[in-house]
DNA sequence: GGCGTGCCTTGATCCATATCAAGACCATTG
DNA sequence: CAATGGTCTTGATATGGATCAAGGCACGCC
């Protein structure tokens, strides 16, 4: 069990000089990779790790943007909402990615756990420190950002102008990708286990839950896909699947 | 007159060592800004100055990355497009904007001048140098990245969540703050000078050109803004404008 | 000035997706 | 095992914006 904070997340352990980082599950595909592992110890004096609970909100659009995070475990959602409640949810955050580019002086975006979430904290001021101790990070920080533009531009496209079908299918090919990129996983494995909602998948896609449910059981018809159960699903013809996704 | 070179775009001099970003207009605007003008040689060295047509496209999606762009004077749209024509603009470029963060290997957007354009570029490895030289460089491009992917969340949202007569009041607001941030206005003037066509506004809010004429009409019938001609327009209740662009 | 040619507007109709409304399923709890 | 409550599916209907189809208007060209 945790200790709850004043800041509605937990602390996994105050770790002051400890070396959390050495052993970290993230750090292979984080923006860490780019510090050698003997540095380990600068890096954890900048960083905290904590833990937030399944749906839990860790980062509150509009507010004073002082912190930036790494996900080290689990999954998170990040979402803009409008006054009358309409989400946009704007991506998900896996293991290692990096969250926080998306501000100036306040956050863009809200955060929220979708399962179990550990992160690793780092301070405006701490990351300044490790951005000039560290140059590679700077670039690393950078490809990211463009790594992310790229995907936004991606989205932007799905929003705008495709179909339901379109966007369904665009979802289901990234998260395989996504998900085909995990270490424990063979390559050949076509089973997606989604970590998300339905309605999480429609406001990610700009749906309603009822199209997502609709579409997901029309491509299940012309067997594209299977739906095993609710969160598992199976990719049948990833060829058809990626072309429906392109719009071709 | 400027003169052709093979790559669709005209050089408006060769300007090896000369010294055009002493007297660059865009410079206060764009990232050179943080290069103190005793090095505007330096700077010079790494950079070309060229002149794009209208309508001529200037980058292509999916080539390598080996250039990226700054924008001189005039405006650009920059865009992607789907197997069967359909296309989304993702943005547009003013004065000062750098073009080029959404990319990794190969551009993630196509580019095109609206209207007669003057562009700096400068190479990859230019820029590298440039960035090696100048570490004040990559906090802007960083900045700059920051901007970049703000903006994006708030397109998502709108793309996914906003109604026709939203999006077009966002619109309307946005062209207002980029145009009434330019020197030779009084901050007062309400009138936006449009650069881009009816395509390309319903291209950039996933429209049809239809809708985006027929709610122009209505806001104006709802005196909240006055069409005076087809690129000219009035905002006559600004705050009104702002309320429904946020969806309250 | 007349005449294309490209935009833009306006009207009529259609349709993909939203909305409204039950039910089904499933996990949890007493 | 029944009751409860959340999430998901399925069906019926509504609707915002797309599509189809004429015009209108401005600008360049002969």
């Amino acid at each position: 069990m945790h200790v709850q904070v004043p800041d509605s997340v937990s602390t996994l352990g105050p770790c002051g000089g400890c070396a959390h980082c050495l052993t970290c599950e993230a750090r292979s595909r984080s923006i860490c990779s780019v510090i050698s592992p003997e540095h380990s110890a600068r890096l954890a004096r900048y960083s905290h790790r904590l833990s937030v609970p399944q749906g839990r909100s860790f980062i509150e659009e509009g507010q004073p943007a002082e912190d930036f995070f790494i996900v080290t475990s689990g999954h998170a959602k990040l979402f803009s909402l409008m006054p009358d409640g309409r989400r946009q949810i704007t991506g998900f955050a896996n293991t290692g990615q990096f969250l926080g580019l998306a501000s100036g002086k306040t956050y863009a975006f809200s955060a929220e756990a979708l399962d179990a979430l550990t992160l690793c904290r780092f301070s405006r001021s701490g990351l300044s420190t490790l951005r000039r101790d560290f140059p590679a990070l700077e670039n690393r920080l950078m490809e990211e950002a463009s790594r992310e533009l790229v995907q936004a531009q991606s989205r932007m496209l799905l929003l705008g102008r495709k179909t339901a079908r379109e966007r369904l299918a665009s979802f289901l090919v990234e998260q395989h990708h996504l998900q085909s990129g995990l270490d424990h996983r063979p390559p050949s494995d076509r089973t997606l286990t989604l970590p998300m909602s339905r309605t999480d998948i429609a406001d990610y896609l700009g749906l309603t839950i009822e199209t997502v449910s609709r579409t997901l059981n029309a491509l299940q018809r012309e067997h594209l896909i299977v739906i095993r159960f609710v969160t598992l699903i199976t990719l049948l013809d990833l060829a058809a699947l990626e072309a429906m996704a392109r719009g071709d």
